[in-house]
Parts: C-alpha cells; sequence; structure tokens
RNA sequence: GCGCCUGUAGCUCAAUCGGAUAGAGCAUCAGCCUUCUAAGCUGAGGGUAGCAGGUUCGAAUCCUGCCAGGCGCGCCA
C-alpha cells in the first residue's frame, strides 16, 4: 500500500476550503464595497483559458447593467476593493469587464503544503451534515442481475461514497423487487423441482437466468403449470405457510447472486442495506386509507386514482396515478409511496436520491407530487430523481448478447478481467501469474465501472469493450497507470514516512499546472455531491492524472537538486493522495504496478 | 395525440450559474525511449454546435417554431 496518507502531524489549525468558495467570499464584499447590492453573484468560476489566468470573476457585467454604470468602471472599483494580498500574484480586467485572477505561486505552494498534511486533502468537512437516502441498484431478484443494473448500481455507489467522505448521514436504500407476479411462477417451478431432488434445483439455481426462462417455458406451454403458478401468486399473498418459505428459499439465493456481483465489483451494498419491496407490504392499505382520508382518492373503472392537476394525459384527460387495482391488488406506485414515507418520516431524510432509469421520470414525478399533496413528505425533504439513459451496444441498440439475450453482469465482468489480463500478460510479461491475475481485477473492473462514470449519466451511452479497456485517453487504465508510476518512483527510491520532509515549492509550468489541479480536488468533490454527476469527477481525475505525465516528463523527481527533490517528492505524494482517493469515491481501487 | 430526454469533429464523449478564440480521446499524419514503467509525452490536420428565428453587452447553454432519434403516457414493475 503506497503511503499516500498523509502526515500524521498536523502543525497548526488548518481550515480548508475550496478556492472558488475562498474568492467568491472576497469578491462579494468586494462588489458590496463597489456599491453593487449585496445580493450581487461575483460569478467567479475557473478561467477557460490559461491566458486568463486561474479563476475570473464574470458578474461585473451584469451588475454594472443594473447599476447603469459603465461595467470596466464597477470592475475597476471591484479591483480596487477586493483584498487578494495573499493569494494573488495578478489581478486583471480585460474585455468588456472580466477580472482575471493568477494565484501567487507562494499561496498555492502553501495550499498544498496544508493539504498534504490534512488526511482529507483539504476537503472540509460539511458544516451541516444532513440525512440522505439513496436509492440505488435495486434489481428485481426474478431474474439475475444484468448490464440494466449497472448504471444504477456503479453510479450511486459512487455518489454514497463521496457523500459520506463529505460527512453526510447516508442511509442505502437497495429497494429490491422481491414480489409480484412472477414469483408465483418462480415458486411453482422450485416446486416442481424440488420433487426430483434437492440437488437439481440448487443446481437449477446456479443460473438464475436460465431458471426464469425454464420456469417461463413451462408456464407458458403447460395449461396446468400456470394455473398452479397463479395459484401461488394468490397464496403468496395470503401468507400460506409453504409458499412463504419456498419464495424465502428463492429470495435467500438470488440476493446471494447479487452479493457476488456487489463484491466483484467492490460495490458497498450489504444485506443490511436491502429494504425489499415486500417489506411495504403490510403498510400499503394505510397508504390507501391516508390518501382517502386526505380527500385524494377518487375511483375510476373499478380502480382508486389519485388525479393531480398538474398531470394531464390524453385529449387534456386527467392522468391517473392508480393506486390500487380493480381487484384490489396494489401497485408500484403505492409501494413506492410507502417507501418514500417511510424515507421522510422514519428515516427523517433532508435529501431522497433516486438513481434510477429515466424511463421511470413520469412514475417518479407523480410520486413525488402525491407524496408531497398527501404531507408523507415535508416541504424541506429533497425528493431527488436521478435519471440515466440505456447502455447500449455498438451497433447503437440496447446491449445484448450475440444471441440477443441480456447480458449478465457476471459474464460481463469475467470477460472484462479476461481481456485486461490478456493485455497485463502482454505489456508487462515478467510480472508473476499471481501479480497479472490482481491487477487484471482491478483493471477490468475499474475499467467497466470507468466507462459508466465517465459519461454524463443522462444519455444514452454507447458500451465498447475496445474504448473500454483502451489504455489511453480518458479510460481507467490511464489514471491507474498514472498512480503506479508514482508508487514506481517511490519504490525506486526507497522511500518511507521519514523521507519526505522539507515543503513543496512550485517553481516550474509543469508544476503549477499539477499543483493547480490538486488544490482544487475540494471544489470537484463538493460539486458530485450537490448535483450527482460523476463524470466531473472523472474527468477531473483524468486532468490530473494529464498534468501528472506531464510533469512527470518535465521534472526529474529522484535525480533532481534539493530543495526540488523534496518538494517535488511531495507534489508526488498529494498526487498519489489524491488519485487514490479520488478513485476510491468512484469505487475503482488503485494498484502499485501494471 | 400529449409529455419527457437527446441532437456538438469520421467515431466515443466534455464544457461549472449564459462569459472571451467550443475542448479531450480514438482514428489519421509527423516526432520523442543508453535518462524515475513508451499502458507515456510533443506536434499537425479535422466544427454551419440538427435547421430557422428571438432574448442578451455576450447563447452549445435561455425562449419559440420546425426536423430527426429515443423513451413514456389507467389497473406489469
Amino acid at each position: 500500500m503506497l503511503q499516500c496518507a498523509p502526515y500524521p502531524l498536523l502543525l497548526g489549525p488548518y481550515f480548508p476550503m475550496n478556492i472558488r468558495t475562498l474568492l467568491d467570499q472576497r469578491f462579494r464584499a468586494a462588489f458590496q464595497q463597489a456599491g453593487a447590492p449585496p445580493e450581487t453573484n461575483p460569478q467567479v468560476q475557473q478561467s477557460g483559458r490559461p491566458e486568463f489566468g486561474d479563476y475570473q470573476a464574470n458578474g461585473a457585467m451584469a451588475a454594472a447593467k443594473a447599476l447603469r454604470m459603465p461595467p470596466r468602471a464597477l470592475a475597476e472599483k471591484v479591483v480596487q476593493a477586493v483584498d487578494l494580498q495573499d493569494l494573488a500574484e495578478r489581478v486583471e480586467i480585460a474585455g468588456p469587464g472580466f477580472i482575471n485572477i493568477t494565484l501567487s505561486k507562494t499561496w498555492l505552494s502553501r495550499q498544498l503544503s496544508e493539504a498534504l498534511r490534512d488526511a482529507r486533502l483539504g476537503v472540509a468537512p460539511v458544516e451541516h451534515a444532513q440525512n440522505i437516502v439513496v436509492d440505488y441498484s435495486s434489481p428485481n431478484l426474478a431474474k439475475e442481475m444484468h448490464v440494466g443494473h449497472l448504471r444504477s448500481t456503479i453510479i450511486g455507489d459512487a455518489v454514497v461514497r463521496v457523500l459520506e467522505f463529505l460527512g453526510h448521514r447516508v442511509v442505502r436504500q437497495n429497494h429490491v423487487g422481491d414480489w409480484g407476479t412472477q414469483f408465483g411462477m418462480l415458486i411453482a417451478y422450485i416446486e416442481r423441482l424440488r420433487t426430483s431432488g434437492e440437488a437439481q434445483l440448487t443446481l437449477a439455481l446456479e443460473d438464475l437466468e436460465g431458471f426464469y426462462r425454464s420456469a417461463k417455458q413451462l408456464f407458458d406451454s403447460d395449461p396446468a403449470f400456470a394455473d398452479t403458478a397463479r395459484a401461488y401468486v394468490v397464496k403468496l399473498q395470503q401468507g400460506d405457510a409453504h409458499c412463504l418459505e419456498l419464495w424465502k428459499h428463492f429470495i435467500d439465493t438470488s440476493m446471494g447472486h447479487c452479493e457476488r456481483v456487489y463484491e466483484r465489483l467492490g460495490v458497498t451494498l450489504r444485506r443490511t442495506d436491502v429494504k425489499a419491496e415486500s417489506a411495504y407490504n403490510s403498510d400499503l392499505p394505510r397508504v390507501i386509507d391516508d390518501l382517502r382520508k386526505q380527500g385524494l382518492l377518487s375511483e375510476s373503472e373499478g380502480a382508486q386514482c389519485v388525479f393531480l392537476d398538474e398531470f394531464k394525459g390524453k385529449d387534456d384527460s386527467p392522468l391517473p396515478v392508480i393506486v390500487q387495482k380493480s381487484d384490489g391488488g396494489y401497485l408500484y406506485a403505492t409501494t413506492d409511496l410507502a417507501a418514500i414515507r417511510y424515507r421522510a418520516k422514519d428515516l427523517a431524510a433532508d435529501r431522497v436520491l433516486y438513481f434510477v432509469d429515466a424511463r421511470q421520470s413520469l412514475h417518479l414525478k407523480q410520486v413525488f407530487a402525491v407524496a408531497r399533496r398527501a404531507g408523507f413528505v415535508a416541504d424541506s425533504c429533497s425528493l431527488e430523481h436521478h435519471p440515466f439513459g440505456t447502455m447500449m451496444g455498438e451497433d447503437g441498440k440496447p446491449f445484448k448478447t450475440r444471441a440477443g439475450g441480456t447480458v449478465k453482469l457476471v459474464d460481463l465482468i469475467d470477460e472484462a478481467e479476461q481481456r485486461a489480463y490478456a493485455v497485463v500478460s502482454e505489456k508487462n510479461p515478467g510480472l508473476s501469474e499471481g501479480e497479472r491475475r490482481a491487477i487484471a481485477r482491478s483493471v477490468g473492473v475499474g475499467a467497466v465501472k470507468y466507462a459508466d462514470l465517465s459519461k454524463n449519466r443522462i444519455n444514452d451511452y454507447i458500451f465498447s469493450w475496445n474504448t473500454m479497456l483502451a489504455l489511453d485517453g480518458n479510460t481507467a487504465p490511464y489514471l491507474l497507470y498514472a498512480y503506479t508510476r508514482i508508487a514506481s518512483i517511490f519504490r525506486r527510491g526507497e522511500l518511507g514516512d521519514s523521507h519526505f520532509t522539507g515543503h513543496i515549492d512550485i517553481i516550474e509550468p509543469a508544476e503549477r499546472n499539477l499543483g493547480l489541479l490538486l488544490a482544487r480536488f475540494s471544489e470537484v468533490v463538493e460539486t458530485v455531491g450537490a448535483d450527482c454527476y460523476p463524470n466531473l469527477l472523472c474527468s477531473y481525475l483524468y486532468d490530473l492524472a494529464g498534468a501528472f505525465m506531464q510533469f512527470y516528463e518535465a521534472c526529474p523527481v529522484l535525480k533532481a537538486d534539493e530543495p526540488a527533490r523534496s518538494s517535488r517528492l511531495l507534489l508526488c505524494r498529494l498526487t498519489a493522495g489524491v488519485l487514490h482517493r479520488g478513485l476510491d469515491l468512484l469505487g475503482i481501487e488503485t494498484i502499485e504496478q501494471m
């Protein structure tokens, strides 16, 4: 394990704050002093181009308009007023009134030296920790996990990690589907196999997907079996002991499958995070009752519905949220309402995040609206659907096996590891078999996850083995390689904790470039925590890895003279720390060599 | 029919609350290994931002209309 962990000694008080926030505060004060109203947004952001400095404040144009004065004149006054003596080496006005800020190397050097002594690498814990409930993964247990579950699982887990790192109290909710009509069929099939022996049943359940297919086939071809299956749905719902036992056996087996996938993917979900659909069964009649008491319920064509004005269907007709079927059965909207109330009330959530397929947008919008109207959720609680697109094959159609079936996650992981193994063996044949296997595991799984995380989640995305396992470009292998290069420097120099001394002193352009990115880590992490777009963290880490590669080419470390050698070693150490932590927040594990 | 999402380089994708000359990677071409891992680095070419209007000092971003694709829309989840 690389010593990316921080210095144990903390010299004096250190209150990390991200640069953007710091500049925002300074400029807010300056704008007021310059005569702008207190609510003026200084619009501090990272500069788009190097010639515009490191940060820019763009608020002068808008504020000048309100004040009816020339924007450059306001910018002048702001620059006069702003106190940046400690941190900027240049503040310039450009164009119509942009204020460009170049940070001083001294200040940057000090920030980095401090971040190095901080276990959190300069990321401050949130001032007000929130209770954040995160609904993600949530596979249906009738079948094995397949590629359709990947995005929710991977993206949700990354966001969970980020939120916890920021200091929030996170409650994972794996809302697995373990109830509904198809389970009658599966139970009937279990029973049938049991009569031919326990061993055969166990074997059949190994391949859950095949199990489902066989049951379905029987269901479609054998009317007697179909009748039994339908009867079992009813018995199950009535709490029949025998059916429940078979059902539990099935659920248990299926959950075991999921857990093996989570384990291999390095996903933090545990059995204790499961709050299955069936867990809300007893609460469903109460949901209906409460909706009725609120006067929200109306009957339509025999079904119990909630009609809300904001939802219109065809020809402006009212669009119902059906919460109880005409036969008395409940639907997933009912379960979701029960779940949302549990999360808001029992779990006291400040935010509830749903990492759910974009196709459920309307459904969730309706559930959120009904829940609010019914008072299940306080106004102060934020309900957020974070949708994502579908994973497509290289032909632009939903990703399938060659035979046209769904791709099981275990198969996907197997193939990723195999392909990674082939690459490692080719690139680095000197490593032992065991080492290559271990590297292939990290690289293969890391590549799968990174391919998913690095894209803006809203769009559909094209899954391609080639781009994913490519060794260059914005991929997991590239980031992992950057990290191993640092590890290699430390190995080569035989460096232990005691060898890291002195402080970071930014001199070369490549050092400055790298240092500036390192100092921005907290900005990215905070943004991801707020907006739930892990691809921002990916592209940051990619930039960081790139900046390190350039630094590596331009600035010798071990061969440098003091004090540059010490400074560069510390820069390497901080880079390793940020890469390690950043990848960890994405759920990707680093390796020491590859 | 109504609603939601999307349309950026040949391909895969970015772009912070509207900000300056729209950026990467792949692929193509040209360079760099007696020097800390070349799974790397440097450089070149490649764009009517779907189309047309509008708002604005300023639009890939906001608004309107059209075109194209995907998805959703009463008793599955």
